[in-house]
RNA sequence: GGCUCCGUAGCUCAGUGGAUAGAGCGUCGGUUUCCUAAACCGUGCGUCGCAGGUUCGAUUCCUGCCGGGGCCA
């Protein structure tokens, strides 16, 4: 696998801090620990640190400090690209580097463009991330919207990082929310009609399906009122779902989330999956039958009670057809499972991996990413939903409401487990509060400059002295743009899409920092504007990459 | 009651077992004859909910408790 410039000059270093134990004499080859380089926090502490005498003092039984010094000793500072060492704090050894190995970041990144930060770490690794996966009884709310960004950022930080990510939404079209939904729209389409139907109990009561009854009263007249109920029937279902799917899948696609596969419920029955899985349940001994009903014996497994797969009036339970679905999925070679969950989803946790296991797949291989509620908040109060009224805000209000944008960034921005607070104003806010104007603009102030830059080209980079970007600022953006591979791998191996955003209004605010302490295009010095221009260019590239990541749009005006 | 998530600065939140715990907003004060001031610079701001435990070292891992949200019963 290709290294990035700085994962060789990290790998160079630990390679010499290994030597150097070796040489000090402190730990055989086989007991010396993981080597970690980390970058510190203060720039004091130099460019990278390892903490390598603290992790020795037992193996070598000395103080820490004492270590430091015996390896510092025995350091090779040439090889290692090393300026100077110290040891600091209980024992840390902190290295400054000669940065001028930081300039060939640029003409790499420029060679990559939009591949740049492309890495092998997942090496082909087999994912499916399944989630939205809403029942298409009606529109998308906000905790879906949470969710599809949550799950589309996934998709696309894993997939950068060398993984083989599939998308996947599971559609509910078979179970009792559907037969809900058909006799609603029953209900509907007959009151469009001018005959009076009542709505069922706990029916859909929103605006949507209303206009879906008037849609059908207008294309079909009473043509369905006269036949048979199982035809009509029938044909709501599948008139129903075809339009509320339709809907939702616009919706997810104007949001910027599109998947590979829309798995339908129904098609687990007509495949005979549900009862095969039922069978092998059964053969593995982990059912019973109880009160004419048929139990799965998840308690085995760690669940808290045992579940009811087949009901004693012979209907499944929804977690029969699930169950197919998931072995459905190991079937078809995924390595892992991820499952994005609404929080409402949780404890529904256990008895799913209880099931995994039960028919003898590693429940490990199957993670849940639960997804906390969000709350909206206008004009400094919280915005209240509603379900039961119908009034409950959906993707679709709110995209327009503050953009796709403004959404994406958001969702992306808070870790999935934490509470989400949505704060409507400041989502459309022009001012320098919204982080996703502040990382947008740094973009657009780069295409900006490039713009004038033209004068400034010469034909090619190789003319161009990068050895002249020598200030802080510019030192801080190489480092910066040098660690995005990392940030890449670190996000998808923890799942951890906020660490993306993080990074992506650290390297904003690194370039708005040089922007006002360093003039990029200077008539009297031409020869560093042209390297200054290199490294916008390496910037600009950076800063897109990683808005494409969470979906956020890199505009190159504003 | 069971399960689960959260508890870090006035507010909203970051923080892969490491150094003096960070950012944004808010406070206060500065910066533009100059590439977009939608920007920058400076300034204060903390019993990391509490108590134990593991560790050379815990905001981070474990246990218990307290407080809040959610789901289930």
């Amino acid at each position: 696998m290709k290294m990035t410039v700085v994962e060789q000059v990290k790998q160079q270093l630990k390679d010499e801090i290994i030597q150097a134990v070796l040489k000090a004499g402190l730990a055989t080859g086989e007991q010396i620990p993981d080597v970690v380089l980390e970058t510190p926090k203060d720039k004091a502490h130099g460019d990278f640190a390892t903490n390598m005498a603290m992790q020795l003092a037992r193996i070598a039984k000395q103080a820490p400090r004492k270590i430091a010094e015996a390896l510092v000793e025995n350091f090779d500072k040439k090889k290692g690209h090393i300026r100077e060492i110290e040891i600091a704090g209980p024992g840390f050894i902190n290295f400054f580097l000669d940065n001028s190995y930081l300039t060939r970041l640029i003409p790499t990144i420029l060679e990559e463009g939009d591949d740049y930060g492309q890495s092998t770490k997942g090496s082909g690794k087999k994912i499916q991330i399944e989630y939205v996966s809403a029942n298409p009884t009606g529109s998308l709310h906000l905790g879906h919207a949470r969710g599809a960004a949550v799950g589309d950022t996934l998709i696309r930080i894993l997939r950068k990082a060398g993984y083989e990510a599939s998308p996947e939404y599971y559609i509910n079209d078979a179970g009792n929310q559907i037969g809900n939904l058909t006799t609603s729209l029953e209900a509907r389409y007959f009151q469009a009609l001018g005959i009076e139907k009542e709505m069922p109990e706990d029916g859909y009561q929103g605006q949507d399906i209303v206009k879906l009854g008037q849609q059908l009263a207008e294309k079909y007249g009473d043509e369905y009122v006269h036949k048979s109920d199982k035809e009509r029937n029938q044909f709501l279902r599948n008139f129903g779902v075809e339009h509320l799917m339709a809907k939702i899948k616009k919706d997810l696609s104007d949001f910027g989330v599109h998947f590979d596969v829309w798995f339908s419920e129904t098609s687990l029955y007509e495949s005979g999956e549900i009862t095969s899985v039922l069978e092998k349940l059964k053969e593995r001994g982990h059912t019973y039958e109880q009160d004419g009903a048929l139990w799965f014996a998840s308690t085995k497994f760690g669940d808290d009670k045992d579940r009811v797969l087949i009901k004693s009036d012979g209907s499944y339970t929804y977690l029969t057809p699930d169950i197919a679905y998931h072995l459905n999925k190991f079937l078809r070679g995924f390595d892992q499972l991820i499952n994005v969950w609404g929080a409402d989803h949780h404890g529904y946790i256990p008895r799913m991996k209880a099931a995994m296991e039960a028919l003898g797949y590693d429940p490990n291989r199957l993670e849940v990413q639960i997804i906390q509620l969000v709350n909206l908040f206008k004009d400094g109060e919280k915005v209240k939903m509603s379900k039961r009224t119908g009034k409950a805000v959906t993707l679709r209000e709110l995209m327009e409401e503050v953009g796709t944008d403004a959404m994406r960034y958001f969702f992306a921005m808070r870790s999935s487990d934490s509470h989400l607070d949505f704060d409507i104003d400041l989502a459309v806010s022009r001012s320098n509060e919204n982080p996703v104007f502040y990382v947008q603009y740094a973009h657009a102030r780069i295409c900006s400059m490039l713009k004038r830059a033209e004068s400034y080209e010469t034909a090619s980079l190789e003319e161009v002295d990068l050895s002249l970007l020598t200030s802080e600022k510019e030192i801080d953006l190489l480092k910066k743009v040098g660690e995005f591979p990392e940030v890449i791998a670190d996000s998808a191996e923890q799942l951890a899409i906020q660490r993306m955003t993080t990074y992506l209004f650290d390297l904003a605010s690194t370039l708005h920092s040089f922007y006002n302490a360093e003039k990029v295009l200077d008539p009297e010095n031409k020869e560093l504007s042209r390297a200054r221009v290199a490294l916008m260019k390496a910037v600009k590239i950076t800063l897109k990459n990683a808005m494409d990541l969470i979906g956020v749009n890199a505009p190159v005006s504003m």
